[in-house]
DNA sequence: ATCTATAGCTTGACACTGTCCATTGACAAT
DNA sequence: ATTGTCAATGGACAGTGTCAAGCTATAGAT
């Protein structure tokens, strides 16, 4: 009999190949992850990957969701202050700071969604895990009287704002002299105090 | 001598080869944009558009400044009404109707941004074209007191919530069950109800 | 200790991409 | 009619992702 793999070999190989791919991509974006390169960095064939992924979409789709999962783990680290006002500040200078950690990684979590194939479910459960982190931050505020709407639909505009910050600026789209610090304090400030006011 | 271009003839090539690199871009995505696919739907040689592009990353540009073109007419053409805050809203719902008729050439135009060589001036341009029509609107409801703060914070802020919106919304990052009207009504009246009393 | 079956790895292709470059074709001025 | 030259073409070339056949090394059977 031939020398079977561990499920714990194939982790850690998953794992290498993730960091070495997250690696490429924020030194020399897409066009350096490549086959080829992942390979070379790995000390392995090029095709040895495909024993452990079944597409290149696959080891995209893993490098997103090891950054959502990133992501995911700095918005729930926001422990309970005794002011759930404070909490929601808080999680959104987290979001923020974790994009500015890393723009490329940020950049390729929302700006590769394809509509291609099947979508990997990892991906789709580290996203889940951002979501309820922001929805359950609305929905104790909402809880405690201090905003007024539906959890859902403020947790949704909360992230809205701050993604639709964060990708404004990665793309250089707003006018040069910006500071993104004060704006995202804007954006905090200007969306709570929307919510304050009963609709 | 031989035969020379009009100028108005590359002009006029130009915007065809445009017009088929949208088209295929809206129907197959990223991977059916390819000079062969181009030059097909053309009737000429893969290489002939090198005569009026540099690169591909050139045609790209192109499609997505023509793409700024047509939100910068949507945003502009939203009249003065005699309630500056009704334009606002207005100028907000053009926004968000713009990137659900033309939600691929939406994410080509924000999610293509790469820092590569010299940014394209004609999108540059159209960019900016953009950024006047938003900021103008918010600085004519600070100019007549119906809000509050540096127009233009304001401005951002209003785009980035709206841009949020939609990429969220595009990228299904939302939860199953949401409509993007009544979440963009919703987006607009919190972000100027923020905006309404003094920071 | 030897043999063998086979999981995992590697190498060689293949179709495809963007782009350079030499060649061809067609036309305006002479 | 000749000619000079711009525009268009098709043949390469290096690079990509991926399939398929072959190779290697090892765990179990003898």
């Amino acid at each position: 009999m031939p020398r079977f793999l561990t499920e714990s070999d194939e982790n850690k190989f998953r794992h290498e190949l993730c960091d070495v791919a997250t690696r490429l991509f924020t030194e020399g974006g897409l066009a350096a992850v490549t086959m080829r390169n992942i390979a070379d960095e790995l000390g392995c064939s090029r095709t040895t990957p495909y024993r452990y992924f079944t597409d290149k979409a696959d080891i995209i789709a893993t490098v997103r969701a090891a950054g959502f999962a990133r992501l995911a783990d700095r918005l729930i680290s926001v422990g309970d202050s005794d002011d759930v006002i404070e909490r929601i500040r808080e999680l959104g200078h987290q979001y923020v700071e974790f994009a500015i950690a890393e723009p490329a990684v940020y950049r390729l979590m929302f700006g590769m969604s394809q509509p291609d194939g099947e979508p990997s479910l990892l991906l789709e459960a580290e996203v889940e895990r951002n979501r309820v982190a922001v929805r359950n931050a609305a929905r104790e505020a909402v809880a405690a009287g201090r905003l007024h709407g539906d959890p859902g639909t403020l947790a949704r505009l909360y992230w809205a704002g701050l993604h639709g910050l964060v990708e404004l600026h990665l793309d250089d789209k707003f006018s040069p002299d910006h500071d993104l610090d004060s704006l995202t304090s804007a954006m905090i400030d200007t969306l709570i105090a929307g919510m304050r006011s009963p609709a």
